[in-house]
DNA sequence: TGGGGGGTTGAGAGCGCTCTCACATTATCG
DNA sequence: CGATAATGTGAGAGCGCTCTCAACCCCCCA
């Protein structure tokens, strides 16, 4: 047979064991107040006795919670994982999580038919609350899906599609991007190099803008036209990044700086550099974004803007537990945090590591 | 208020509203059969037009399932973000989940007070069945909390603790990190070199340990004695290849092959062969473990040994969703797979590929 | 000694769904 | 043409929990 599911105990067994009711049992479990110390005593016993766990789809049946809360990825080619950004923003979603008790529904949106699946999903009721990574432009509104459902919804980054801008109500947390590519870019630029180029990621994603536009605000505000510098774009990948610097370094043979769109892209342009024969930073200065671990190791180490990738995810994730409404810490004992303040967009600092590449 | 959750429609609304019995549109919902062709499209317009989706937690109550599997990851300090092997093993997992409407649920458990609130949630029943990673060695049985739960559970690398070796019923999906590890040892060997070292991960973890059996088969193969090659051991990273490196050097100068436990220490190996003066791979040759994307960055590019990690993923869902029974397909109309032959542990053929470094 | 009042406890009604079983309807056959 | 089977549909009983509300107990004060 399928796996013996040896029939777990009910809070019936449980008020029978300590001679008590069902809800007795249940304001023992829950924390409620109203019970005599004796008696909490004795159901806590009856629990441990019989190793009594909640059921979870009994309770959330009536509290209408579920105490998880999804993190939806949509990408067309899901580099989530291979990508250290993300990794690491889930990582300080995941452990801000833990510490209220709420679990992590992942899931993956690769093609169309997954949007219908979650979409069932969330309008099932599995899940609190949604945690939105729409990485690509394209498609239709994603994450529209989980508002739609009426769910608390936080987006991680700035939302793209047409008329996000507008809507006050949208929620998400996004590092500075145009800040930290003008830092970085100035960084450029101080160091006298008067032909700077930049490498960008694929231009419907906001973080893509915003980088190429952050390095556009430094060359204006140095006098130079942002027409003028020459700029290949690409995915957000070695590869991606090898490819342009090619077609760059063909194109405009004498640049002497380059503005990566993310480290992934500044390791492939130090390699189509070293090929090119160009040195590095005495040729070509270099400077990346994101301050991934592999930039560090990188020849040279790269000089590149970090992010708070981690603090990010607890943002979002402190965002969202706000906006679910209480805190759903022991079973609801905790404090109801209304929203007193409205929630509004969070954009976190972003930081100029330098090291040797530029 | 604390997020306006508009009222889902029920089942009963939608029978109300094709002037049905609750019990039909439950059979329409679900595929089930015996129902007239009429009713069956006068039940699913009602679904349309209210927008229907049933409810997760009452169904989940009387079916006693979830469709959801739970992703356990026990390490004390949760590298599995930053680690490309994990991230694709998880992807794997998700896709084959996916494919079969089974939500993933990641649970992180880095420290003692995490396995308590996971072994709660197991308890509950959130969840139909387990992965579970378990990367260290210490500590109480990590697993055993939902085997005792009594939940179909699978383990990702070759369970360690003591007695597992034992427990024929206990399933799990490793890469052949022994015949591997042999691999790339004879082909150092091959290359003429006599002198030969091992980097080696935390050996409580069993994949570090397998790998370093297998190095050790090569040179007995081989004629050479296993007890006289210098092996140095560090974390599965690349500062802990450095310095294991490093402290090789100092003992062992004379040494001209090192097999590096993983990738990451492959590449902290070749940072402290660089720094020593020595060449690569004219005066050591280095292979690693692993084929991380890394791998062909590194300079030089690493000879390594590849495994099909997210088919590993993919073998660990697809051997859960076997033990948890039938396939949850469209809820349950699916044939129910018994498990027709026992399921047994999974070893993954492990493949060298030669790159510069050896 | 009797009547509040506060603190404890239990009975019972659902939450939205599935599933069994009885009933209604129509088809099939002697 | 009535008996029997096959098919389609509905009534109703839960699944395990929470939560309201009424009942209860005990203590205090008049």
């Amino acid at each position: 047979m399928p796996t013996d599911r040896s029939p777990r105990p009910t809070l019936e067994a449980v008020a029978a064991h300590a001679g008590v009711s069902r809800a007795t049992v249940s304001r023992v479990v829950n924390g409620g107040p109203g019970v005599r110390a004796e008696v909490r005593e004795r159901v806590r016993a009856s629990v441990q006795a019989l190793g009594y766990a909640p059921n979870f789809a009994a309770r959330s049946l009536v509290t209408r919670r579920t105490g998880a809360v999804a993190v939806v990825i949509a990408e067309p080619e899901s580099r989530v994982f291979s990508d250290p950004f993300f990794s690491r923003q889930l990582r300080g979603i995941g452990r801000e999580l833990a510490c209220h008790d709420t679990q992590l529904l992942l899931m993956l949106q690769e093609r169309a038919e997954d949007h219908e699946r979650i979409s069932r999903y969330l309008a099932g009721g599995h899940v609190d609350g949604v945690l939105m990574f729409s990485l690509h432009g394209q498609g239709p509104p994603p994450g529209a899906q989980a508002l739609a459902a009426g769910l608390p919804t936080v987006f991680g980054g700035r939302p793209g599609w047409p008329g996000a801008a507008e809507d006050p109500g949208l929620l998400y947390v996004d590092a500075d991007n145009r800040g930290g590519a003008r830092l970085a870019t100035e960084h450029l630029l101080g160091l006298g190099r008067r032909r700077p180029a930049a490498l960008t990621g694929p231009l419907d994603q906001t973080s893509a803008l915003d980088r190429l536009h952050g390095f556009q605000d430094a060359l204006t505000a140095a006098g130079l036209a942002p027409s003028r510098a020459p700029t290949a774009g690409g995915s957000f990948t070695a590869e991606g990044g090898e490819r342009a610097m090619a077609q760059l370094l063909e194109h405009e043979p004498g640049l002497d700086a380059v503005f990566a769109g993310s480290d992934l892209m500044a390791v492939g342009a130090l390699r189509a550099l070293r090929a090119a024969g160009r040195r590095v930073p005495e040729d070509v200065a270099v400077v990346g974004f994101d301050d991934l671990e592999s930039a560090s190791w990188a020849d040279p180490p790269l000089t590149t803007v970090r992010q708070d990738v981690e603090g990010m995810g607890r943002i979002m994730a402190r965002l969202l537990l706000r906006q679910i409404g209480d805190v759903p810490a022991d079973g609801g004992r905790g404090v109801t945090a209304r929203t007193e303040e409205p929630a509004s967009p969070v954009i976190t600092e972003a930081r100029l590591v330098v090291r040797a590449s530029a």
